[in-house]
DNA sequence: ATGACATTCTTGT
DNA sequence: ACAAGAATGTCAT
């Protein structure tokens, strides 16, 4: 796969975004697994067989963000700098989603939780709309109810089939059926910062047991930008001797990226665990700090 | 730095 | 009902 025989000119943006994602996985995997030595551009650039120019333009059209600057990112002290920012955050940017039974973030969420019966059967009766979509993290599985988006997982191109199966393991009774054009605003509108409007809000549906349903609701008064220890999390919950039980329903959230999941890390800072892969997480985090900081 | 263990919730039998 | 496991944390080497 490695001779320029490829028609470069009748890819559409879709493949090229899936393509570039390849790219930028591989590029961040390598800065993640040697961050303490600095790598420059040009190695790389090497180490992707592209030309240091190409990637760093690559890259930050991707991120918003250079290799370097993801690389400062991605580094220990700046986890550490999110956590330092003390908790007060948790009830300040919120104070306005009191009126309604919703919850605000960024991505200007509204949600609810299915009723306990709905829940107890399993997905039974429940009908998820799926599809595919392209996104800045590879391949986003969306899945929604006539309600609102209910699952969004992540995979590689070639993994769908197991990404499916994943989400589908969760709801086992629920009735799935292919449908792009359901599917597709919610992609577009999740992935886009331009849509995070307060104007248009993004209804979700939580489906998980009050335990799970009460860290996910910590988990989305978490702002961009800013990261949680599982300890603390557990201690807004109203828990503090139970941060193992919160990592678990942290990892058991079916709404990636919406719910942030990845805003959670360890005690120290360090990045741990991810459903969808420890690179995807450092790769969201690093596109975050990107949308934050636009060079 | 490494490893054992404490502790809470979920899930499969 | 029970046992095993999980995206943790802490304390002892």
């Amino acid at each position: 796969m490695t001779l320029a025989a490829q028609p470069q000119t009748v890819l559409t943006d879709e493949i090229t975004t899936g393509a570039d994602y390849e790219i930028v996985r591989r590029v961040i995997e390598t800065i993640s697994e040697n961050y303490r030595d600095q790598p420059s551009l040009e190695a790389l650039a090497a180490s992707v067989g592209m030309t240091p120019t190409a990637l760093q333009k690559l890259f930050t059209r991707w991120a918003g963000l250079s290799p370097k600057g993801f690389l400062q990112a991605v580094t220990l002290d700046h986890a550490r700098r999110l956590l330092a920012s003390d908790l007060p955050l948790l009830d300040t940017a919120y104070e306005l989603g009191l009126s309604g039974p919703g919850r605000l973030h960024d991505l200007f969420v509204t949600h609810e939780a299915l009723s306990p019966g709905e829940f107890k059967a399993k997905g039974e009766g429940l009908t998820l709309r799926y599809g595919f979509h392209v996104c800045p993290f590879g391949l986003a599985l969306v899945m929604v109810t006539d309600r609102g988006l209910a699952g969004l997982a992540f995979c590689d191109p070639g993994g769908e089939r197991d990404a499916l199966a994943d989400m589908q393991g969760r709801w086992p009774r629920a009735t799935y059926l292919e449908d792009l054009a359901a599917t597709a605003p919610y992609a577009a509108r999740v992935f886009d910062p331009a849509n995070w409007r307060a104007d248009r809000p993004l209804k979700v549906v939580l489906i998980g047991t009050d335990f799970q349903v009460s860290v996910w609701n910590a988990l989305l008064k978490i702002p961009m930008g800013k990261a949680l220890a599982y300890s603390d999390l557990a201690r807004e919950i109203g828990r503090p001797d139970a941060p193992r039980a919160v990592g678990a329903a942290v990892g058991a959230n079916p709404i990636s990226f919406v719910v942030p999941c990845h805003r959670a890390v360890g005690k120290t800072g360090a990045l741990t665990g991810y459903h969808w892969g420890l690179t995807r997480k450092k790769a969201i985090l690093g596109w975050e700090a990107g949308q934050l900081h636009p060079s």
